[in-house]
DNA sequence: AACTAACCCAACCGCCTCGTC
DNA sequence: CGACGAGGCGGTTGGGTTAGT
């Protein structure tokens, strides 16, 4: 089985994107907004397929992307929510306002995961975060397990396979016990945050994964961060 | 100054899910 | 119920930039 990709048609443009294409992307979202993505490279005159005008939308143009170096505070969200989440890109971008997953994705890739490699050498009770995408892992459960209750459906890559199958059997006994001890660590920080903000805790949106986003506001989002920045300095304390 | 390695990030690719017919 | 199309997602890549030698 073989779909044919979406920019076959000869004449498609692919590549960087210019000013000027940006700018008729703009100019012609914010007359009639996207609707049909198929169909919009060529209303608005571009020769581009649906699909790369969408994510150069969705990733680069639109006006409530928050440009810039990320704050410590959403790092630290990150590594929390894909602790959780796992590499679930996109329902950590919507946790995180203004920005996008293919964003988050690439600090993950670029900085996140190699800061947390390097804690894992320096600290062994850091080891769940270093093994990549725990949260993920068929053979063990995630140490928010007790949070998520179960719910999520992780979606294993098969990198995050292979990698957490090459544990070593005694690096398996340690695994098991820093997750007995760190679920333990963050059922401890959930009742601290929880008493700051049971309005978000007894909220459907926090049963995740069920992603609630249309009737999120961006207050409430800013106040999600708060959330689980709050949740990761308890845990930290306990740590 | 020239070269190389490492890093960063925008963009692409292929697959999945969902809605429609 | 199955086929199909569209949108969305996550993994990966390639080119530009920066740092190091």
């Amino acid at each position: 089985m073989v779909r044919a990709p979406c920019c076959e048609k000869m004449g498609l443009k692919k590549g960087p994107w210019t000013v000027e294409e940006d700018h008729i992307l703009i100019t012609y979202i914010s007359r009639h907004g996207h609707g049909n993505w198929r169909a919009l490279p060529k209303q608005a005159g571009l020769l581009r397929c649906g699909k790369s005008c969408r994510l150069r939308w969705t990733n680069y143009l639109r006006p409530d992307i928050k440009r810039g170096n990320f704050s410590s505070q959403e790092e630290e969200t990150i590594i929390m929510l894909h602790e959780m989440l796992g590499n679930r890109w996109s329902a950590i971008a919507a946790r995180l306002p203004g920005r996008t997953d293919n964003e988050i994705k690439n600090v993950w890739h670029t900085h996140l995961k190699k800061r947390l490699c390097k804690q894992n050498q320096t600290n062994p009770a850091a080891e769940h975060y270093a093994m990549e995408d725990i949260a993920t892992n068929p053979t063990g459960e995630s140490n928010s397990s007790k949070l998520e209750d179960q719910k999520l459906s992780p979606q294993h890559s098969s990198s995050e396979f292979s990698s957490s199958t090459e544990f070593s059997d005694a690096n398996a006994d340690n695994h098991d016990m820093n997750i007995n001890q760190n679920t333990n660590i963050w059922s401890q920080a959930f009742s601290k945050t929880n008493e700051d903000y049971p309005a978000i805790t007894t909220d459907p949106y926090f049963q995740l994964p069920s992603p609630m986003l249309s009737t999120t506001t961006y207050e409430s989002t800013v106040q999600y961060t708060d959330f689980w920045y709050k949740l990761l300095m308890e845990a930290e304390e306990l740590l």
